[in-house]
Formats: C-alpha cells, sequence, structure tokens
DNA sequence: CGTGAACCCGCAATCGTTTGTATTATCGGG
DNA sequence: CCCGATAATACAAACGATTGCGGGTTCACG
C-alpha cells in the first residue's frame, strides 16, 4: 500500500523545486531550464519510477485525455473493426477511449452522450443511429468535438465518416450487370435508417446508369436488418417478379434471408439466382455459398474518424462535412452468370 | 466557450458555502445538511445545470471511477458480449470503462496494463491469453483491484471468471454418446492455450466417463484455433481412424474445419459424421448444416467479472479464486444419429 | 437565566499538477 | 566597478472538488 510518487518526491530527489522539475519533464517547457538539470530530474523521475497523475494534470489543463465512443451494439460484430480502428490511432496520442453501448434504444444513446459529456471527455465519436441522437450530437457540439462514424446528418453540420453506399451498390449492380444479369431485385434496409434510404436510392439510380429499367417495383422493403425479414422480403419480391435472376441485398443478413428464400423455390444460389450482400461480415465466406458481398473498410472508418476527432480538438478547422470512404467488392460463389446465358 | 458551472456558482446561488454545497449534493453526506437548504442547493445546482468535475472529485478522493478492460482482439465477435457485460453493471454505478485491444500481441497487452495503471484506473479486467500477462497480472494486482474473465492463472491467485470447459465438453460428448455413437473424436486446440489443453483432458474424461475408451489417439491437435488448421487436423484424424462417426471441435471455428475436412471425403455433416462446436458463436445456425455447438454464457461472464470487480474494489473479500459458469448445448442438425444406427 | 447538547454551516487544508510572476545568480559592456 | 539584460530557478496561485475541525445558533432542561 505504498503511496505514489509524486512530483514532489521527484523534485525532492532532484534537488530541485517542483515547478522545475514539472518544467523539467514537460518537453514543451524542458527547453527553458538548464540541460544539466533536465537529466538530473529525468533521472530522479525514472529511479523513482515517476508516474504524473493524468487527473491532478487533466484538473489544471482541463482536458481529460479521454474520448467517448457510442456504439449501438457492441455485440454486433460490424463495431469491432470500428473500435479497432478508433483506439488504434487514439492510444498513440495518448487518450483513452471510454466505451458507450446504447444497446437499450435510441433515447438510451442520449443519455449516454449525457454520461459522457459528464465524464469530461475531449471528444466524442457517435455510431448511432436514429433521428433523436443527431439533436443530442448538436447540442454535445457546443461542448465538445463531435465526429459520426457510419452515420451522418442531413444537413452535415458535423462532420461524419461514412461508406460511400453509392458507389457499394454500384459495384454490386455492376458486378451483377457485367455477369450477363438484366432481370436485378433489391431487397432494402428500413428507409427510417439512413443506409435503407440511401442504398435503395443508390440501386435504382445504378439500374439506370447501366441501362436497365429502373422501377420501384424491383424494390422490396425489408422491416429489418435481420434474416427473416429479409426472408419474407424476398419470398414477396420473389412472387412478384418470378423471372428475377439476381437480388441486391441491403445487408449480409438480409442477403442470408434471400439464400433461404431461394432455396425454399427449390432454386440454387449463384447458379438460378444471384445474390450479393453488403458490409462483408465474418464467415460469410463459409456460407454455403459463400456469398458476395460489398465491403467497407470499417477499421479504417474508425481510424479516420478518430483523427479528424483529433484533428478538432486541436483546434484545426476540418474541411468537409462529410467523409467518403470506398467500398470494394468481395466477390463470391453466390454471384454467377444468369441461368439462360450458360450454353 | 462558456466557462462550465462550477460547485462554486452553484454555492454562490443558493447563497451558501461552497462546502456546504458539496455536502448537500452528495448523498451519503445530505444528511448533516438542514433539508430546506439540500433543497435549495440542489435547485440552484439544477437550475445552472451543474456537472461535477469527475477530475476534481477523483483528484481528492483518489479514484477516477474508471475500470480498464483489456481484450485480445476486439475484432472477434466473441468479445463483444463480454465488453457488453461489463459494461452493462458498471456503467450502473457510474464507473466508466477502458478498452485496451491487446491486437499487436501479449506483449502488446503488458504495456496496455501498464498504460492502464498510469491512467488510474481503480480496477481492471483482463481478457488476454498467455503466460507472460499473467505476471503483468500480478504486478498490477499490488496497485489495483484485478478480475480475469475467461481466462485464469494457475494457482488462482488471481479472482477469474470462465467458462466451465469440462462440464461443457461433456454436454457435446454425453449428447453424441446418446445419440448413439461410439467411436468419437477431438480436434483439439493447441496445448500452449489454456483452453486447448482443458478442453482435451476434458474429452479424454469423458470418454472414460460414458463408457468408451478413451484413448489419445483420438485426438488431434490443431496448430492454431482457426478454420484451417481444423481442417488439416480433421484429415488426419479420419485417414488415422476413418471410421470415426462423430468429432468434437474445441471450438467453432475448428468445428468449420472439420465440415471441409468431411466434405472433402463425400461424407455428409450430421449424417455420416456428427460434429459438434464450442463457443456458439453468430450465424453458426445459419451454416450448412447449421452446428451444433457449446453456449458459453458471455455475457454473463462479462457481467460477473464486473460485479466482483466491484465487490473487490469495496474493499469486500472475494470467496473464491474461480468462478465456473455453466455452458449449454446449442443442438442442430450437424448433429444425429451415427450411419449403422439407422434402419 | 445559564449551560450543554444537537444541529448547521463556514473555514481552510488538501489532492498533484501547471504556469505566471518574482527572485536570484551570471555575465558582458560601458 | 556598476548596471541592465538574460538565464535559471523558486514562489505561489490556481484548477474544482472533498472533508476534518471548529464556530455559531437554537433549544431544552435544570
Amino acid at each position: 500500500m505504498s503511496t505514489r510518487t509524486t512530483l514532489k518526491d521527484v523534485a525532492r530527489e532532484a534537488g530541485v523545486h517542483i515547478s522545475t522539475a514539472s518544467r523539467a519533464l514537460n518537453p514543451s517547457t524542458a527547453s527553458i531550464v538548464n540541460p544539466e538539470t533536465v537529466e538530473r530530474v529525468t533521472d530522479a523521475a525514472r529511479k523513482l519510477g515517476y508516474r504524473p497523475h493524468p487527473l491532478a494534470r487533466g484538473l489544471r489543463t482541463n482536458r481529460t485525455m479521454s474520448v467517448g465512443v457510442i456504439i449501438p451494439d457492441v455485440e454486433n460484430p460490424l463495431f469491432g473493426p470500428i473500435i479497432a480502428g478508433v483506439e488504434s490511432v487514439l492510444v498513440e496520442e495518448d487518450y483513452s477511449v471510454l466505451i458507450g453501448n446504447a444497446d437499450r434504444g435510441p433515447s438510451h444513446a442520449d443519455s449516454l452522450v449525457e454520461d459522457m459529456l459528464e465524464k469530461h471527455v475531449d471528444g466524442l465519436i457517435l455510431a448511432t443511429p436514429g433521428r433523436n441522437v443527431s439533436e443530442a450530437a448538436q447540442a454535445a457540439q457546443a461542448e465538445v468535438s463531435v465526429v459520426l462514424v457510419n452515420r451522418s446528418v442531413d444537413d452535415d453540420s458535423i462532420p461524419a465518416i461514412v461508406g460511400d453506399d453509392h458507389q457499394g451498390i454500384g459495384l454490386a449492380v455492376r458486378h451483377l450487370r457485367e455477369l450477363g444479369h438484366e432481370r436485378i431485385g433489391h431487397v432494402a434496409g428500413p428507409s427510417w435508417v439512413s443506409t435503407g434510404d440511401g442504398r435503395r436510392k443508390a440501386f435504382l439510380d445504378w439500374m439506370k446508369t447501366v441501362g436497365l429499367k429502373s422501377d420501384a417495383d424491383l424494390v422490396e422493403e425489408a422491416e429489418w436488418y435481420q434474416v427473416e425479414p429479409g426472408t419474407t422480403a424476398a419470398v414477396t419480391l420473389l412472387s412478384r417478379h418470378p423471372d428475377l435472376t439476381a437480388i441486391v441485398a441491403a445487408n449480409d443478413l438480409l442477403g442470408l434471408g434471400c439464400y433461404r428464400a431461394v432455396h425454399s423455390l427449390g432454386k440454387d444460389i449463384g447458379v438460378d439466382v444471384s445474390i450479393t450482400g453488403y458490409n462483408d461480415m465474418p464467415l460469410l465466406d463459409l456460407m454455403q455459398p459463400p456469398m458476395t458481398s460489398v465491403r467497407v473498410p470499417y477499421r479504417r472508418m474508425g481510424a479516420d474518424a478518430a483523427s479528424t476527432l483529433l484533428a478538432l480538438m486541436a483546434g484545426e478547422v476540418v474541411s468537409p462535412g462529410r467523409v467518403l470512404l470506398s467500398p470494394t467488392l468481395a466477390i463470391r460463389a453466390s454471384t454467377g452468370p444468369p441461368p439462360n446465358d450458360r450454353h
């Protein structure tokens, strides 16, 4: 139960005043103290195993050296990489990351933002969707730097790092088009979620671009980003358009739902009907068949968010409202040429 | 850029001394101040939007109200639930959780422990495996409370919450035995990882218990907890014992590796050869066929770890060295009666 | 009416740093 | 030889809360 060694101890050991010790240890002020003294202090500090007290320092400098990260659901594998990305860049700058798990709904996220502000974090990274959260974010912005990740607000008033959904859907549609598909459908996510809405629009856009008819009829909305809703959406979509040879799913889980729908019709995935997912979550390559999916650089997303947050906290003016990260396409066996194309 | 409202402001607003305001706001000391004054102070605090400064408080009380959680790999879906469990109980007590991602190897974990100590966390939850980490943990224990999760040290000198691997393997073996299997093999994890070693022993134990021959010959060790090593291990195991009707895998990924091995022999999973996994990770129910797996209550594990840490930090004497959490068995289509059993 | 208990409340020290200002020592130039 | 500039260090005031201690009221009781 030895009491921690404080700056006072170091100063006494080095035979200098506490303030001199402080300056000697601080790189930015070490220049104004005699080099020889600096060395003496440094030695003393090392010898005593001195570690500055972050609270005392933070109290004086008015910074906690911590940033909060609020995640809608920590158990969702999607957010692991984001957290890892954030952590990897912040840890380099000696910041600590506080994680908040908003798994009890959007209002929970609000109170978590509040909690974080009470803890006096220096910055905030939000990954929570939902309309009211943006209000909380706006409010928070008055006190600390805020960056959104995998999520943006309509007016771009808050810096956001997001995947380029338009481009991503484009990858999927063009891939299918190049394989020869002409009748492509879309199982969309809920329209009240920004990604659901955005990807639906992107799909219709790209259909036109690749020279296919772009009909709202070709889209069926799933109630929620889960397997079951995906299946029911795919079933109604396929009953409306039995001639579809490919489906672009707004999400991997929806894609897996499509798997079931196609199976229940006695058809083969990647042969009779091609399917693409979105997110390229882990294990997707182990499915039967392995699923073609749009891969979003989530880790990078977290890292970029952390970087812009650092810039923001440093008082730099961060340029645009929204940064789009380019996705890639992981091509696997769930997509192939349409059946009437093969000889 | 308005300066934050401090206790002094509240005191002035309420017309009392700062110390009185402090006591009034603090539930444990509010009793010694006039109820009417308490109300006046509380009102003033609310009116001004006062939020106590955690750093100032912590500096005085010598507690940061934060605990560190060190995870070997945040991107591994396994740890999501653990984090969620930890967070859910700690957030109730107004603690914040700092997460550390030791994805750059065991030595990285050491330095993270060091980092956490520098940040003066009140407690530490470690989920990192490896021999040298236990040393770091021992050292850390000198300064703060430490609890291990999903991991334990040999001498139980540090409280640990772990899954009951012996019982878990027992569930798998007994399930297979009850289905009628008599020739059961085991694809083990690396023996230098505690779970690898423990589950192997448990397997041999239970084979004896259910009245089958328990031969080290029936075990093949995979190099690492991944799909590929699982496949190669399963291949050599099946070539040594072509008559096996079931395989207990030490891990879900190894189980998926077994899938491939069995497929490559032209046999059917759950029909010719039954396979069980371990951990019941997400999406396992969507595999072809869905995999029977031992489900470990990871979220509960995190929650329990947090609870015992709270007890520890409160100075209570926590009873045993190791708490075992009972697993359950998620039975799916990868296990069925052995082929010669069916008529 | 005096006195002591009970009750509130204010005073001031303290936690470990950082940082503006004062003080001392050093040195060169007139 | 003295004076002003300069360098190096010491002093002390913050930062915002908690808390032991003591001073002041109020009130009951003798």
